[in-house]
DNA sequence: GCTCAGAGTGAATAAGTATGCACAGTTGCT
DNA sequence: AGCAACTGTGCATACTTATTCACTCTGAGC
């Protein structure tokens, strides 16, 4: 029973991202999986699964559903956090931070998904950004710097 | 005041993984930032942070907290089922796959973690491994063909 | 200066989550 | 069969987190 029972959580997580163990609860009732809170908090913790501060709703980790302003948001963020410069050649752009500071900035630009951005590293201090071509990587490096200022 | 505090509460995320609000806030005291429960429930959800059912500790999203050993085993799994094929020139080495699913063989490259890789990118068919030098991308090449046989 | 609107906060409390304990069902051994 | 060990569960309750309300502070516009 337990394992159908959690395969059906994981389902619902991904579909419904319910709010509340007791929501996720009374929807599994509905599937015809009848079991209490208590049981359904070992159950989330079975599955590794993670309550996102932001809009209270479990969600499977790494699972990216971060909504695209909240992306940008969180990356303005970083940027006034941690970035030092911006430098960029053809089609990288390069954004110097203080040491070991790099990696948050890498993955906040990564969820950010912004245009014409291909992919990103995160060194130790450096973050390097691949963009489409040298235009994109322009526009990239203008958009980070007005967020460096705002 | 705001803004100093959350810096604070993520640097103290990053490295304690607080396992409550309480926890947090005592330590966010000693560092001379007296905030009540309240105010850092909101903190965190600014911040975007999330609460880990496994260890009942705030984390970033997205920060691999995946063990070691799963995340090679998820690497082998994603290199059967993606990889066509390996090539290297100085410290780079490049991954071939069917169109689209490069992404999900970086994703696993990333949190594999492996020795002497700098970072990774995947574009729409081929995934860019960044090494630290030549011979770190012989040997991370390397184990790639074995992960590939094995 | 006065007033208003908005941001930030705390105190109290409502809402949500984790867990100690007890117990039932299974499995594997003798 | 008898028994011990283990797993899964519910109930009650302790613990943790979110929210409501009230208050203060700050800056903009008169």
């Amino acid at each position: 029973m337990k394992r159908r029972r959690q395969a059906a959580i994981l389902d619902l997580v991904d579909r419904t991202a319910p709010s509340s163990q007791e929501d996720l609860r009374r929807r599994l009732t509905a599937l015809g999986f009848s079991v209490t809170q208590a049981t359904l908090s070992r159950d989330l913790r079975d599955l590794g699964l993670v309550k996102a501060s932001a809009d209270g709703a479990y969600h499977r980790p790494g699972a990216d559903s971060t909504p695209p302003d909240v992306a940008i948001a969180r990356l303005k963020h970083a940027i006034a956090e941690y970035l030092i410069g911006v430098d960029r050649s053809l089609q990288l752009v390069v954004l110097k931070t203080g040491m070991a500071q790099a990696q948050p900035l890498a993955s906040a630009m990564d969820a950010a998904r912004l245009d014409g951005v291909v992919g990103t590293i995160g060194g130790e201090d450096t973050v390097l950004v691949i963009c489409r071509d040298a235009a994109a990587s322009a526009a990239v490096a203008a958009r980070i710097d007005r967020m460096a200022k705002g």
